[in-house]
RNA sequence: GGUGGGGUAGCUCAGCUGGUUAGAGCGCAGGACUCAUAAUCCUGAGGUCGAGAGUUCAAGUCUCUCUCCCACUACCA
């Protein structure tokens, strides 16, 4: 159980975009699993650096201030500072929240874009785009609506029909009008636009993608190779919009013929990890070449992305093409962990029909430690998991309540009556130390192994398989019975049950934090004591002084009742 | 339409390069225990692995056809 080698790690989970606290969906498959891997990687005794950021730009951001009556500026600042907040509710540990808007990110997207254009990455190219004089401005295709041509359904979007499912072109739309405004004062216009020459990098990024085909997992090399195969195309990185980062010459002052044109937020988004990096260091005195430039020393450093299925592509393909194209020693992501989506009952989580929970909404109804357990335990690895109430209920009761709260709860409260709450002496090994003893010599390490691994459902299963076999052990060593005969053997299992009770409180930290903190508050476990440097199982189960003093802790979870349930349902909805 | 992922016990999901009676948790039934948040521990019942065909000594696992769900399909992010 020796602890690896200490490494310097970067992590970074997908940018939540700026238009609203996001729901259970999104933290699942992004934020929350690179916390706890964080957290894990930190216990370890690694150097970690956990980095995420808002991103602020695009269409939507736009629209969603307008709709709020603010400025777009006014409007990133507001829903910044409730992301950041959502994430503190959850006990999100990022090193760095930084903003997609910030001074370095803007600086080092025009960086890489003049770097990407001197190596002829960069062509500029006329497209034709939708534009709506009544608004004012160009329209994303999705937000052009009209009348299918294949199926005459009247509301039908400029890339996709609802109604046939139809691939469109907003062009071929009938009667089409602006889905912002309602007006059909639209028209078609040619408008310039600079293009990141993808295709040119296709045959590089295949043979990165092929070296990562054993560690990554089946979903995000399947994505990456599915648009690879399919011919990569090049991808517009401007767009006609007013907020954003401005296209500049090598003078810094706005290139010709590109006023009112910003970068694609897809193409800044990313970069603004690295300007995050920055901005962390700007703030703390850290430094964050060791991180990002490869000739500084981030060739040692370990880099992990998580993100969820849409982000693929931008991460496997885009974004690395940026990195690659400016031959300069940007470090690119060695490991990049993809998840599938969190769905309501095996629908999608919708606002409009007050389908599924929101980060803040989430918070109101149950402690940050319940949805933490339960997300994770119910991780969209595989495939989409399907959030519901039932299945939420019944890991918090089961898993949370029943098996780690009671079991903390009967031997700590038993220690108080029977031995004054001081972690008693006395006692002979017996076929139940030596089981527990083994459980923990396997469990242990495999728990570590899909840590490393980032098989969180996996971790979550041997988590509670140590916690249960707690229980297990307390049933074999009966210290109850052997009090009325040997109390001797019988603070052989309250002592062993103790120091369990503190190995469960250390291996929960990364996953429930406030209730791991409570344990080892009551078990006066000192801060330093809290890392993941187990020894050997024997010394684990008889780890705390003899004579130290335990206090039992107030209950740690309440179960969630039926009549929550009902409540919750008829306030978010459920199943039909 | 194309491509990718998925369809395994009532529910949520594991099952690596094909190999003994297909696993876990929840739920359910029975038993044990009484330190504990009616908690815990043990035992058990439950599956023709979406459908059909094929390859093989052997298929949940490989091939083909079909079917259902989800995602992506490049100006939503």
């Amino acid at each position: 159980m020796a602890i690896s080698t200490p490494q310097r790690i970067l992590v970074t989970s997908a940018l939540p975009y700026i238009n609203g606290v996001k729901h259970l969906g999104n933290l699942a498959g992004s934020m929350l699993p690179a916390d706890v891997y964080s957290r894990v990687m930190r216990l370890l005794g690694h150097d970690v650096l956990y980095i995420c950021a808002t991103d602020e730009h695009g269409t939507p951001a736009e629209l969603a201030a307008a709709d709020a009556g603010l400025t777009v500026s006014e409007y990133c600042d507001a829903m910044h500072i409730a992301q950041a907040e959502a994430g503190a509710a959850f006990k999100l540990t990022y090193d760095y929240f930084g903003r997609s808007s910030s001074e370095s990110t803007q600086r080092l997207t025009q960086e890489f874009a003049l770097a990407l254009e001197a190596n002829g990455f960069i062509e500029e190219r006329i497209s034709k785009q939708v534009y709506s004089v009544a608004d004012g401005r160009y329209l994303p295709d999705r937000y052009v609506e009209g009348t299918c041509p294949n199926c005459a359904f009247e509301k039908a979007r400029g890339d996709q029909c609802d109604s046939c499912g139809k691939l469109l072109d907003p062009i071929d739309l009938i009667d089409p009008y602006s889905a912002v405004s309602g007006s059909r004062d639209v028209e078609i216009r040619d408008t310039n636009h600079l293009y990141l020459k993808q295709s040119e990098m296709s045959g590089k990024l295949r043979e990165w993608v092929e070296s990562h085909r054993a560690d990554w997992p089946t979903l995000t090399t399947s994505i990456a190779m599915k648009w690879l195969d399919e011919g990569l195309r090049d991808r517009s990185i401007t767009r006609d919009l007013e907020w954003g980062i401005p296209v500049v010459d090598d003078d810094g002052n706005t290139r010709d013929g590109f006023d009112g044109k910003v970068f694609y937020v897809w193409f800044d988004a990313p970069i603004a990890y690295i300007g995050a990096t920055q901005d962390w260091a700007a703030k703390t005195g850290g430094d964050w070449e060791p991180y990002w430039r490869t000739d500084k020393g981030a060739d040692e450093t370990r880099y992990v992305q998580f993100m969820g299925k849409d982000n693929v592509a931008f991460h496997t393909l885009s974004f690395p093409t940026t990195i690659k194209g400016s031959n300069q020693p940007w470090k690119l992501v060695d490991e990049l962990k993809a998840f599938n989506w969190v769905t309501w009952y095996g629908g999608k989580f919708s606002t409009s029909q007050k389908r599924g929970v929101f980060m803040d909404q989430a918070i109101d109804i149950a402690p940050s430690d319940y949805w933490r357990w339960h997300l994770m335990a119910n991780a969209p690895e595989g495939s989409d998991a399907a959030f519901t109430w039932e299945e939420f209920q019944a890991s918090v009761n089961s898993d949370l309540a029943n098996v780690l709260g009671n079991f903390v709860n009967r031997i700590t409260s038993y220690c108080v009556k029977k031995f004054d709450g001081a972690i008693p002496a006395g006692g002979v090994k017996t076929d139940a130390e030596v089981w527990i003893e083994a459980e923990l010599t396997e469990r242990l390490p495999k728990l570590i192994a899909y840590y490393e691994a980032r098989e969180f459902r996996k971790a979550m299963a041997e988590t509670r398989a140590i916690w249960a076999a707690g229980n297990e052990y307390l049933t074999q060593a009966a210290p109850w019975t052997h009090y009325k005969t040997d109390v001797d053997q019988a603070a052989m299992g309250v002592r062993t049950g103790l120091n369990l009770v503190a190995l469960f409180g250390i291996i929960a930290q990364p996953i429930i934090p406030d209730a791991a903190a409570k344990i080892l508050e009551a078990m006066s476990i000192p801060e330093g004591n809290r890392t993941w440097n187990f020894g050997d199982a024997a010394d684990l189960l008889d780890a705390l002084p003899h004579g130290h003093i335990v206090s039992a802790p107030p209950v740690l979870f309440s179960k969630i009742e039926d009549e929550d349930i009902t409540t919750w349902t008829e306030r978010f909805g459920g199943g039909e």
